[in-house]
DNA sequence: TTTGATTACTTAACACTGTTAATTAAGTTT
DNA sequence: AAACTTAATTAACAGTGTTAAGTAATCAAA
């Protein structure tokens, strides 16, 4: 059956065609202006068109998401080099914060927005990337307090309270939020003080 | 000008009206489900009624948003009661967590959406209920590191540490991203352990 | 008191949005 | 060549924020 291996091969080029065009419009645009008739526009195809690869547009949404993560995972590929649990804590937390400020509309789209989300509840299981990353933070941290140098506790409780610094971070600073405590231009280095400060007391506990 | 007064109450009262069906629309429906057409058929007015007495549907947004942090004030006032400055961080925090389960569509507009954020920044000044409680936060902080209870460092940089995390905690939920970590229905109670964790480490310095 | 201006409000419309149903055109199989 | 399948389209629905034009009612001045 080669013939139907071509056509499910093309099929899946068209997907992946779309998805491309799909990020590119996000990273152009923004979020909010991304729209099922602008990345048809952008493929030259009719917007019914997107509707014969995806269900509707969250499962773009969804794709793109998935996308993010893998480039969230590759820029933490070098923490394996890293052994010291609390030093290794501490880059992932600058990889996140990098990420985030670097990324700000993939970032968007996978902590922030809640369509994608949708998708994901619908289809049961998913999110495999996203798991996939705090399970790592979750090793780091039992590691961590395997070692004595974190204060003991639940080890979700510290994951929780780890991730949802770095992500208030982000997330704040995204949603213009940061301006009101600090100048714009001290931004970005009072957001990395910040995790240096949190590493510092969990590391003196 | 007896008359003209009148006149301007009246304004002031349909203007009061908008804002009140507007947030009950929020409360009931969420955010992203309240139109302009909602609101004015929940007031029996046209819809283009609501630009005769707000500029566009982000001026009402910000409004709702104010009264979200005056909400947020109110569940404060008994702070003043708890001298112990890290006491006092760690009830503000609970309020915060208590708050943002509490109303997730009030929050949501307050710290999430860019829309009411939009508005104050073209207004120039603005976001004067939060800068308020911005203020409360560094001051405790600084008292706290004034009398040693806490790791010393810029008081910004601690601020925006312990606010990130509390806005971290709050925001990951309401968007379902805390699944991932814990059984909803563990949820709460790990996100309040979070933070006495933090408090805990916080203090042991 | 009648005219003219101001006020409060509505209707109609524009340019969008996601999405569905019906339709056309092309390619494949019998 | 006829029948069937597939891929893509056009038209349409119901909704969005917002603007321009029009309509009553109210008020001030002639």
């Amino acid at each position: 059956m080669g013939i139907v291996a071509r056509k499910e091969q093309q099929k899946q080029e068209i997907r992946q065609l779309i998805l491309d065009h799909s990020m590119k419009l996000f990273v152009e645009e923004g979020f909010s202006h991304v729209s099922m008739r602008k990345i048809a526009e952008r493929i030259q195809y009719s917007p019914t068109t997107l509707y014969l690869y995806f269900q509707d547009k969250n499962e773009i949404l969804f794709h793109c998401c998935e996308s993010g993560f893998e480039k969230m995972l590759i820029s933490n590929i070098s923490l394996s080099l890293i052994h010291n649990p609390i030093d290794r804590l501490h880059q992932m937390g600058r990889n996140y914060l990098q990420f985030g400020l670097e990324n700000p509309e993939f970032y968007d789209l996978m902590f922030i927005q809640e369509a994608p989300m949708d998708r994901i509840i619908e289809m049961g299981e998913g999110w495999s990337s996203g798991d996939q990353a705090l399970e790592a933070l979750k090793i780091i941290i039992q590691d961590g307090m395997d070692q004595g140098l974190i204060v003991p506790a639940k080890v979700e409780t510290v994951a929780m309270a780890v991730w949802s610094m770095v992500h208030g971070l982000v997330s704040l600073a995204i949603r213009k939020r940061l301006d009101k405590l600090v100048k714009p231009i001290d931004m970005e280095k009072t957001m990395f003080d910040s995790l240096d400060w949190l590493l510092k007391t969990l590391k003196k506990a």
